[in-house]
RNA sequence: GCUGCUAUAGCUCAGGGGUAGAGCACUCCCUUGGUAAGGGAGAGGCCGAGAGUUCAAAUCUCUCUAGCAGCACCA
């Protein structure tokens, strides 16, 4: 018996069977099996101890990218060993791999008061010179299968119980691997790299957090310590410096450095907007006011309504949890009045009960349809405390939603049209790449088969058409089970300068809430239908947002959003009446121009400036004043371009343009040259 | 909500059982200076809230609140 492998410049070689990777790397070249870490057939990686089976064979060597999985995931096993060698009793649970590293979740428990203990930052330098030493120690990796009632024996005897847990999850009829370094041994998966030593040192354990056993919140909390590991160096180095810019373009920090919000203590999770955080907020509407002119109706429902509209919406069921609850002031401090009135009112956690109302006054024709209702809607969730953060996730928000009543028929084209919009306005802001998942019919759920069966129908097929149409620039997906309990739905997601995945806009049928309201149109038959009912948000909270676009630009927005456009700075006092003249002048023409005429020297208005993110500062000296002329400094960079007030009028506010209104202006253009 | 950490001036932070500190920002004065911090003076804090220990608490202990990281949840 022999096994036919096919190498990666083409040649094909036998062996005998059995044979393992390293053997087939060592009939290579010995250097090369020296490099191995793992090998590859049919592009899955195994061990090198493993027996090479007929197919595609490629030595992977330490510098193969895919051998950043293994030197991360060998990782987290050398820091499980540095761990109980550290403090021994302590259980090891799972530990993966991840984005950029690895983490191993631990269960320790204080030698003497047997309690909890978990880790600190304090313990991570420890932990990582113990893993030092195993490296260096460079011990081999070697595989054993064992039995499940082994692994339950000697896991139990150790006191692992989260181990034996582990074991009973595995399915039947898989190989139960143990992987040993040098006495230390784990169950896992693999594959490992041939030793400890392979691991290399740059890697940094970065920090120490709760996570849930399982994932659960009802199971108990472990301790997980974050690590990052890289093939070099300058990998590590590089991604390091990847976080410190992160944290430099986190909107919390540029919020307050921009003077654009401000939380405080008595209102966790709701923005205070300053001026210029509101400017922006306010540009952000406009702009969406404007992509939905001619196409939706914006309106207005209450932020306060009596519990029993909760109730018949089925809010009050399943989203109480997450819903504020109101009652007169009176009605509180005077709990025994009972002339007192206690009806009790919820703030609108979402918008559709509200629309569905307003869709509901009067009687409406199919003729009507498809009824498209907007609103900037102010919400308010109780999220959980641990929850929030920045504007990213708050308790009070407004949604850019809308609600789109249509017939059956109709749904397809309406999908599409939402699709069409939400991607031409993710494509205002510069973010090319985009996400669109299906999300499909979940356990619990309301709506009989018959009616997912067709909507998901419809929705895959417009999913296909939405990947068609974009070239694939636009990729799709499918998540099973992730549907809401009232319908199918689209979720967007965003690529954002960095790198990060954003969630931000969603189309979901819903089956549910025409049927709780009663809501109905009169078909061509005269006959009361129920319409299909669909949600859409493009930018999902404005507020979460707004801090997407802070992050993505890190506060450096385009001129046509920045809060403040143009700062008019003088030299000395003599150019400040050409300053009022000129910021006169931009004002204008539209633009949001500050003036700095203050006792300052112009390097520290220039500074000043630069540390708030104002796009364009205007100098204006002596020179300027008498050749009326401007001097501009963008921000991020050190040139200065002189050029006369007219050109700068012109060319800014040609800058300042936002770019629906561009592309109209643009298109109108085209239509009366034609 | 859970686990861990944190809370001192508008911001960034030092200090620490015995009358509260720095830099920046702020106010005033001097300076009119050509592209990322000119000089001087002044004002500003019940050291997150409440309770306890103590002759004495910003400092030690507990409870609460808020924030940070992660988990769970999610726009």
């Amino acid at each position: 018996m022999s096994v036919s492998l096919i190498f990666p410049d083409g040649s094909v070689r036998a062996y005998d069977a059995g044979t393992t990777g390293f053997a087939v790397a060592e009939s290579i070249s010995k250097s090369l099996a020296k490099k191995a870490v793992a090998i590859a057939l049919d592009g899955e990686l195994r061990d090198l101890s493993d027996a090479v089976t007929d197919g595609k064979i490629e030595i992977v060597t330490r510098i193969d990218p895919r051998a950043l999985e293994l030197i991360r995931h060998d990782a987290a096993h050398v820091m499980a060993e540095a761990v109980q060698d550290l403090w021994p009793g302590t259980q090891v649970t799972i530990g993966p791999v991840i984005e950029n590293g690895f983490y191993y979740d631990f269960k320790r428990v204080h030698p003497d008061s047997k309690e909890d203990w978990p880790f600190t930052p304090e313990d991570l330098p420890k932990i990582e010179k113990k893993m030092k030493e195993i490296i260096q120690k460079n011990a081999a990796f070697t595989k054993e299968i064992w039995t499940r009632e082994k692994a339950k024996q000697v896991f139990g005897d150790k006191g692992e119980t989260y181990k034996v847990e582990l074991v009973d999850m595995i399915p039947e009829g898989q190989d139960l691997k143990i992987y040993n370094q040098g006495g230390w041994f784990d169950l896992c998966r693999g594959p490992h790299m041939a030793s400890t030593g392979q691991i290399g040192t740059a890697f940094k354990l970065m920090k120490v957090a709760g996570a849930y056993w399982r994932g659960d919140s009802t199971k108990p909390m472990l301790t997980r310590i974050y690590g990052t590991a890289w093939a070099s160096q300058e990998e590590l180095d590089q991604y390091l410096h990847i976080l410190a810019e992160a944290e430099k373009r986190d909107h919390r920090k540029l919020g307050r450095e921009m003077d654009l919000f401000h939380f405080q203590e008595e209102g966790p999770g709701v923005v205070f907007w300053h001026g210029k955080g509101w400017r922006m907020f306010q540009t952000l509407t406009s702009y969406m006011r404007r992509r939905l002119a001619g196409t939706y109706e914006e309106v207005n429902a209450p932020q306060v309504l009596d519990s029993s509209l909760w109730e018949t919406s089925g809010h009050w069921g399943w989203y109480q949890d997450n819903m504020f609850a109101v009652k007169s002031a009176y009605a509180f401090t005077h709990p025994d009045d009972e002339e007192a009135d206690n009806r009790v009112f919820a703030l609108k956690p979402m918008n559709c009960p509200g629309h569905v109302q307003i869709f509901k006054h009067g009687l409406k024709s199919y003729r009507e349809l498809p009824i498209r209702l907007a609103e900037f809607g102010n919400v308010h969730r109780y999220e959980a405390s641990g929850a929030l953060h920045g504007l990213m996730r708050v308790r009070g928000f407004t949604q850019d939603d809308a609600h789109v009543f249509c017939t059956d028929e109709q749904l397809a084209a309406e999908c599409l049209r939402i699709n069409e919009l939400i991607l031409s306005v993710y494509e205002d802001f510069g973010f090319q790449e985009v996400v669109v998942k299906l999300s499909t019919r979940p356990e619990k759920r309301v709506g009989t088969d018959d009616l997912w069966d067709r909507a998901e129908s419809v929705m895959t097929d417009v999913l296909k058409m939405i990947e068609e149409q974009s070239e694939g620039r636009i990729k799709t997906g499918i998540l099973p089970g992730e549907g809401a309990f009232y319908g199918p739905k689209f979720e967007y997601t965003l690529k954002d300068a960095i790198g990060r995945e954003w969630q931000c806009g969603t189309t979901q049928v819903d089956f549910n809430l025409p049927e709780r309201f009663g809501a109905f149109y009169i078909d061509q038959n005269s006959e009361k239908t129920q319409p299909v009912m669909i949600h859409r948000a493009i930018c999902g909270s404005m507020e979460r947002f707004l801090g997407i676009l802070i992050e993505n630009f890190a506060g450096h927005m385009p001129l046509w959003f920045a809060p403040t456009q143009v700062v008019v700075a003088t030299i000395t006092s003599d150019a400040d009446d050409y300053g009022r003249e000129v910021a006169e002048a931009l004002r204008d023409a539209g633009l949001q121009v500050e003036t700095d005429f203050r006792n300052e020297k112009i390097n520290y208005k220039v500074r000043e400036h630069s540390v708030t993110k104002v796009p364009v500062i205007i100098v204006c000296g002596r020179q300027e004043a008498e050749n009326r002329s401007v001097n501009i400094r963008r921000l991020g960079s050190q040139a200065q371009t002189p050029m006369s007030l007219e050109e700068a009028i012109a060319s800014l506010t040609e800058e300042a343009t936002p770019p629906d209104v561009k592309r109209k202006l643009g298109a109108r253009k085209a239509k009366l040259s034609a």
